[in-house]
DNA sequence: GTCTATATAGCGATAGAC
DNA sequence: GTCTATCGCTATATAGAC
């Protein structure tokens, strides 16, 4: 690990520019609606210049997905240290995951049969990244059934994919745009009904 | 009403067909990625003669929703002579949603800012039959949650949402894709969370 | 690596014959 | 109303000068 040059690292503060700004547009627009001209207008730069950082639109899709998988790991990573009940790790990632949503920051997953979903499945540093998140999710899950916190007779498989969708629960945007509601409220109720259900307890 | 004639029905037998594929295009790929080609493929007629029917992609895909619609409103209408509480009804009506979607049949939501999106605010047979589903659905939210039975303390929007959502829950994909759950015993896992909760109660 | 300019392909929509 | 053929546009991606 030497130290990079100014060059290198005006190259980076540039590519994470990019990523910055794909990161935006997913979220926005989703894959198919977002332009790789918009991300070059949005950059402010040309479109062949960004082709040399990313050979496609799909590999700058993937970049934005991994650094936001970063971020996640980060986070989980701090969430690990702090002394709490399995089930309140898992309260806080649902949290976290939704404040990055409403910020307009999480790139929304390709829903179905895309380009974009074959070309992350091939992407090493994605898929990585995404067994890390699920593996730490994964711990908790399995303690907090352990403990009878989470319920012990839904699959733990269940509970991890209903954790990830809140990343793109469209409740969240509907929610706000009711505008009877902050952004923190938004989250509050959300989280309570995954955690909690409809239902009156 | 005047009994159609044998050209009427012939012709309202191939917009049926043409509502079908598409739905099913709509539910598979999502609107961005199906293209009119692969419609009138599907169909077995030429792109030309798709466009006599419909003015636009648009439309197609609004003739899509329009049906699941009123295939929404004929189960809710049996439902309703169902004896039964209010929040049945409504665990009725997510199940039936859910099947809808693991069967293939429902058409994604424009997720964002999407050409369908203010083609569909524009079309009013669309926007009716989503104000006729709220209604119905929000007298029983009412009712359940008079009667205690869900949260009272949950906004009324909120629950009603929540429900809505089912219908694009990539949970449902996901935990079949796993393979260890039949598509009847994912709509029951999916269920029990979203009325239940994850914690164990 | 950055730019301007262009290649190439696919898409929504239409013309016009039958 | 159905077809074949094509328009017009936009999108991803590249060539080539600097």
């Amino acid at each position: 690990m030497t130290k990079p040059s100014f060059r290198e690292r005006v190259l980076q503060a540039r590519e994470d520019a990019i990523v910055a700004s794909v990161n935006r547009l997913l979220a926005d627009k989703g894959f198919e609606s977002m332009t790789v001209d918009e991300v070059a207008a949005d950059v402010g730069i040309a479109k062949a210049s960004l082709y040399k950082h990313f050979p496609s639109k799909e590999a700058l899709a993937a970049a934005a997905m991994t650094t936001v998988l970063d971020r996640a790991l980060a986070f989980l990573e701090q969430e690990a240290k702090r002394e709490a009940a399995p089930v309140e790790h898992l309260k806080a990632a649902a949290r976290w995951t939704m404040q990055v949503t409403l910020a307009g920051e999480m790139p929304s997953l390709p829903s179905q049969n895309s380009t974009l979903r074959t070309a992350l499945m091939q992407h090493r540093g994605y898929l990585d990244r995404v067994m890390m998140v699920s593996e730490r999710l994964g711990t908790w899950i399995t303690a907090a059934q352990a403990g009878g916190e989470i319920d012990p007779k839904l699959p733990a498989e269940a509970v991890l994919y209903t954790i990830y969708a809140r990343a793109c629960d469209p409740v969240l945007p509907f929610l706000r745009a009711g505008g009877r509601l902050s952004d923190e409220q938004v989250i509050e109720v959300v989280l309570a009904t995954c955690f909690n259900g409809l239902m009156t307890r």
